[in-house]
RNA sequence: GCGCCUGUAGCUCAGCUGGAUAGAGCAACAGCCUUCUAAGCUGUGGGCCAGAGGUUCGAAUCCUCUCAGGCGCGCCA
């Protein structure tokens, strides 16, 4: 509907040009917008303000002459009014929204899906969190928005590859098997001095216990060949453990969109990570300096410059990232995606820098990031206290509020804003609960259609029903709601902002719920009931496909 | 000290990439159940968009500065 519109001001705009009325040596992209009050019509442009501007004219004269232009052979502009400074409103006829109602019976489960993203590959990398340690709840926020991220962009057409990056070699997974050591030997009564920064959670100890059922007693602690194995056994528990709960809470990562750096970046045969460095010193942009190789990415917008192989001849975690962001290059994406926590906003300029400094446009390089979250519970914050391994884990919020709620609420805010989970109302089954309030319309609905099923009504087709009796101004403001589904979803997509489609959920069950109050829907009088349940069933599919796109439920009855 | 994010109604937040008289949900107040789910609905009040400049036809939105809060600034991972 929307480009059918803006098609028809750019050929009037075009004719301007023709007829010698207007230069317009730059043409404007044109913004249809909803006007925010009624009476301004169903869209609106700023089109000739825009082109006003440029050409020292007066904005109305130009809206003028382009109105004077505009010929709409469809028939579907109904009224164009100049307003205001010099904005075009359209009115949209009547009948032509009623196509929508059609659209959506068409397209079902598919309505709201576009190919705005035909041919293009996006790759998604989220979560990765170290495994060395069960999910927690900052985590959780990072899966829901990459998870529900990745969904929007299948639907509109994107070629989307989702990954989760594991950190599996170095430092901290010697750690973790360290400490499963420690604890090993705890349980079998040993007196030894806690390893350096080891980490504390109970898991740990519970790795032990399972280490020690594996493998017995008796081994021999000392030996590398077993110190390894503490370290494989505890990594894989946790990566085990990991997966497990981003399955529970809806997040599936298929076998190949686990990226192993260890394997994928550290391979002895081909050591992918020193090829990589091997490029950037081809470009000369490296450096040797107190026995360490260096990155001048001080060149590319980086406040310092980085340092790649360590003096105690070590690759840094830099050098990973380095080779890791070239795999994703050379893959062939045109978009990369990376979703990260809010406090690693310091490196994204360190990876720009790897983007230029090899020839790419880092242009390529989104970066999502993920603000943290306060757990409320009675009003007051839940202490979280990762040092002590108190935190609170995506397995505990997930047991206390469901997989729905949870992810949910990870969405009701932009990614970037800071978010307080409210457990209490997560949990209450009240419409002040906005998942349950949207659950809660998709669920009535169907009741609607069941109880209409046992009158002998089922749902028409969209030919079968009189859509004139659908006069009411409550029930164009439904389909126009539903009619703009599909720009929301666009908006999702194209601005990598999910929190939108959770907004738009709660303001169509606002507008739903209350036209449910008013009228009835299965009444006496058969043809006005068939109407309506057209329209309810319609209003349910988009319910539908919307918490499809979040992946929470969407439950005939509650 | 430098960088990033945030600052909008009593609270929690939207505001569609610069548009018209700034919106929603809670909370507060006043009402509404013989009904397909009251697990719901209707109405009212509530604002110096942190502050000050600037850019232009037009600013909550863009630029500069100030204030307040959060985070980040390792040859850590």
């Amino acid at each position: 509907m929307k480009d059918i519109i803006i098609a028809i001001i750019k050929d009037a705009i075009s004719a301007c040009k023709d007829k010698g009325l207007l230069t317009v040596a730059e043409f404007p992209s044109i913004i249809l917008e909803k006007p925010k009050r009624e009476g301004f019509g169903d869209f609106a442009t700023n089109a000739a303000m825009l082109i006003a501007s440029k050409e020292g004219k007066q904005p109305r004269k130009v809206a003028e002459l382009i109105v004077k232009e505009i010929s709409d052979k469809t028939g579907i502009i109904k009224k164009l009014d100049i307003a205001g400074p010099g904005f075009i409103n359209i009115l949209i006829d009547k009948n032509c929204w009623e196509r929508v109602l059609k659209d959506i019976e068409t397209a079902g489960n598919k309505y709201g899906h576009t190919d705005i993203g035909k041919d293009r590959k996006v790759l998604i990398e989220f979560v990765s969190a170290n495994p060395t340690g069960p999910l927690h709840i900052g985590h959780a926020r990072g899966a829901a928005v990459g998870d529900t991220l990745a969904n929007i962009l299948k639907a509109s057409g994107y070629d989307v590859t989702k990954e989760y990056y594991i950190n599996d070699r170095g430092v901290q997974v010697y750690t973790l098997g360290n400490s499963v050591r420690f604890r090993y030997l705890e349980l079998h009564g040993k007196e030894v001095e806690p390893p350096q920064d080891y980490y504390k959670g109970e898991y740990v100890k519970d790795i032990a216990r399972d280490f020690a059922a594996k493998y017995g007693s008796n081994v021999d602690v000392e030996s590398t060949e077993v110190i390894i194995s503490f370290v494989d056994f505890a990594k894989d528990a946790l990566l085990a453990q990991i997966q497990k709960d981003l399955e529970d809470f809806g997040v599936k990562f298929d076998k190949d969109e686990w990226f192993s750096e260890k394997e994928k970046l550290y391979d002895a045969s081909s050591m992918p990570v020193l090829q990589a460095l091997d490029k950037l010193e081809e470009k000369g942009v490296t450096f040797l300096e107190d026995d360490a190789m260096w990155f001048r990415t001080m060149d590319f917008g980086d406040d310092k410059n980085r340092v790649l192989i360590k003096k105690d001849r070590e690759f840094t975690y830099f050098a990973s990232d380095v080779a890791y962001h070239l795999n994703k290059i050379e893959r062939g994406f045109d978009t990369i995606i990376n979703v990260w926590g809010a406090d690693h906003h310091g490196y994204e300029a360190r990876i720009r820098a790897i983007f230029k400094a090899l020839g790419y446009d880092d242009k390529m390089l989104k970066i999502v990031f993920i603000q943290l979250v306060t757990l409320l519970r009675n009003g007051a914050p839940v202490p979280m206290g990762k040092r002590e391994g108190e935190f609170v884990t995506l397995r505990q919020v997930i047991d206390e509020v469901g997989k729905d709620a949870c992810r949910f609420f990870f969405l009701m805010r932009k990614s970037d804003a800071h978010l307080d989970f409210d457990l209490e109302l997560a949990k209450k089954q009240a419409p002040e609960n906005p998942v349950f309030y949207v659950q809660y319309a998709h669920a009535r609905i169907s009741s609607i259609i069941k109880h209409a099923k046992e009158n002998g009504i089922s749902i028409p087709a969209y030919e079968e029903i009189d859509l004139s009796l659908l006069n009411q101004d409550e029930e164009l403001a439904i389909i126009k709601t539903l009619a703009s589904f599909p720009d929301i979803i666009k908006g999702c997509a194209t601005s990598l902002e999910p929190h939108r489609l959770t907004f738009y959920l709660q303001e169509l069950a606002g507008i739903f719920h209350p036209y449910y109050n008013k009228n009835r829907v299965v009444t006496d009088n058969i043809e006005l009931s068939k109407a309506r349940l057209f329209l309810c069933n319609a209003v349910k599919i988009v319910i539908k496909n919307g918490l499809a796109l979040l992946n929470v439920s969407a439950p005939e009855e509650m």
